[in-house]
DNA sequence: GTATTGAATTAGACAAAACTAATTACTTAT
DNA sequence: ATAAGTAATTAGTTTTGTCTAATTCAATAC
């Protein structure tokens, strides 16, 4: 069963919204693709026709066991690529993102076996993101950084990008480690620092700097 | 001006024809893309239009000076691309066409010269091809290797891929070196070894190692 | 010089993935 | 309970790149 370029990107789309979003819309779709919700429900009906989600109004869009295996190999091969853009070829890590949107597409049985063990068998992608494993399981921890949720949203800590004295230290004066609950209270549009509460303690701001590596598990 | 996966397919096509017949036809293309030919019709009055090619039925195909240069770009990138699938990822040469076909087509304006550095700025692609230079221009030079050319189609030396001693010594002893003009006088279906001249002497019986290390230049 | 073959061309259709505009179905605020 | 607003859906189009089938044009064979 071969997939289109298109249907790759729906199932990888509903995959990242299922993350942070109880129920996958079709209104969130579009929104994401910035598509039409017109072309969007073609191309759910599609992908439900082809066992790849389940739709209905109420529930949404879900994906089947062998849809996820495809969206994860999509995510696994895009965060494959991203690394190889910056570290091999050095990119900005914000460069990245639109070149890996096409190179995720490449079809080939070995390529992200063998580029993966070229770069040594990266867990993260220059953003933090953990990269899926190969037999299409997403690792569990550290699946986002803080400085990615919204208001209200929560999270555990899994891990730490920046592994550097100082900032251990800074976190450790927080009294924050592996495990703490994170709480988003608000958020600063104009320097993007956070408030946050840390095990339900007082509140506590944090700047861009620190809320980038942190990296959380989200359930 | 975009172009799309298949726009750059026709003009890559169109350039490889031209460089192997005097007149690039509108069957030929059809052939080579296994495109039906009312198919490439349309395809070849859409590039007539955005002055890509000048097409008409005694002329057959031509690329404008802008078509040649987006022909040789797609070919860099995927010359480009080969020589990374083998050097890097330790595919074999004959597996990385088809992936080569589709990395050809990522779009980014700063990819080509970063990946052309990253590789060290490789002249030839795993085939033993040119690779166009960022300007869009194709070297001269050795750009065919001895093993690919037919009965009777004659070439200069340009360069030799195998630099080892015991290969440049037997290069001597044929009394063959950069200039020496070869001439194809039989190839032998079974084992690919050829019959040839060189610089007009006695015919002599090569092996097909030795044909895939001679680069020739065609006129 | 006419018949045959092959190349080029036209006309019309189709599939994929998008669109606009109109309609229906929910949800929520008053 | 109804009006207003948002989400979902339907119907009909469009664009890109392909196809088949029929036709015209050109070269060559006899």
């Amino acid at each position: 069963m071969k997939k289109t370029y298109s249907e790759e990107n729906y199932l990888k789309t509903i995959y990242h919204i299922s993350k942070s979003e109880s129920k996958v819309s079709l209104k969130a779709i579009a929104d994401v693709l910035e598509n039409n919700p017109a072309s969007v429900i073609d191309m759910l009906r599609k992908l439900k026709e082809k066992e790849l989600i389940t739709y209905d109004k109420t529930q949404g869009a879900i994906l089947t066991v062998t849809g996820e295996t495809v969206a994860l190999d999509i995510i696994r091969k895009h965060r494959l690529w991203e690394v190889f853009l910056v570290e091999k070829l050095n990119y900005d890590w914000h460069e990245v993102h639109h070149i890996a949107e096409q190179l995720e597409h490449i079809h080939d049985e070995q390529l992200a076996k063998k580029l993966d063990d070229f770069l040594g068998n990266p867990a993260f992608d220059p953003h933090g993101d953990p990269i899926p494993a190969s037999n299409g399981q997403m690792p569990v921890y550290a699946n986002k950084r803080l400085s990615e949720l919204k208001i209200n949203q929560a999270g555990k800590v899994g891990s730490v990008r920046d592994t550097s004295t100082p900032f251990l230290k800074y976190l450790k004066q927080l009294n924050l480690g592996l495990g703490s609950k994170i709480e988003v209270i608000d958020k600063l549009d104009f320097d993007q620092s956070m408030v946050i509460v840390i095990d339900g303690s007082a509140p506590k701001t944090v700047s861009s700097k620190m809320t980038d590596n942190i990296l959380l598990i989200i359930d």
